[in-house]
DNA sequence: CTACGATCTAGAGCGAGGTCTAGATCAAGT
DNA sequence: ACTTGATCTAGACCTCGCTCTAGATCGTAG
């Protein structure tokens, strides 16, 4: 494993495809640092990306459409970066999130009772309409 | 129920308190014609929320909360305003939203589970720890 | 060699959803 | 009457998370 050969890498459009970040997304967490190494570049500049870049930047992709902030995100890059001796600081970080995540789909899971209990009076509504009657739901 | 009594009613901050919203965004969603009827006033100036104001604010929180853009929202309020003949499109877009809500749940729970194998993982590490060993998940 | 598309950098711009400010007015307690 | 705190308006400003632009360069297919 010591032992490469010819390690296959990814353009930075290759690398928005398979994680559903634009190229300019892609630029822009590379400034702002949320990716944990360095990205390799060809002699003429070109960015070239490695498996392991994709597999942390799906990582990210989870975190970010789960609502952790840039802030957070950069932060947990930053202790994964800093390499082994800070693991408490990671679990801290991510079961946090994690209880963020579970407060969210509760909450969500109630927003989806009341609509679903509104989207039943109108469909309840309409359904003996046909019937003909005021109703105002203002009322 | 036709003859009323002395109609109680809320100033802004008692509403804020009430709905969660902050005064300053109170004001905002009604400029952004987001409440159905126009807010009473005191002969003073100030505003007076009825407990149907509240209430229909309170449908907006949770719509809201849930991921509505408040293009979608205004939308809504402007059938609601024009009153009874419009419920199968109030129908639609309520269960429209519904629907991405239930997407957005499932996505989250598949974000939660992400989530917490990756604690698992550092919790586990940090568990057989005191051993010490080096350990890289950047590997 | 020529085209043409993909990529490069630096930095400006944008849309959503409020938030905040200034300066004035109102209302209630003492 | 005075003080204090809540509210008023109009409009400027803010954060977040990208997105887009301009103008140059790379690299690959003909």
């Amino acid at each position: 494993m010591t032992t490469e050969a010819a390690a296959p890498s990814l353009s930075i459009g290759e690398v928005a495809a398979r994680t559903g970040l634009s190229v300019h997304a892609l630029r822009f967490y590379e400034r702002e640092s949320l990716l944990v190494g360095p990205v390799r570049r060809t002699s003429g500049g070109r960015r070239r990306y490695t498996a392991s870049d994709v597999e942390w930047l799906q990582i990210c992709v989870r975190l970010r459409e789960s609502g952790m902030p840039l802030a957070d995100l950069k932060r947990f890059t930053e202790l994964v970066r800093q390499g082994p001796g800070n693991e408490a600081e990671r679990l801290r970080l991510l079961d946090t999130h994690r209880q963020r995540v579970d407060a969210q789909i509760q909450a969500l899971e109630e927003c989806r009772s009341v609509i679903a209990w509104k989207v039943d009076v109108y469909a309840e509504h309409l359904a003996r309409d046909e019937a003909g009657g005021l109703w105002d739901p203002t009322a």
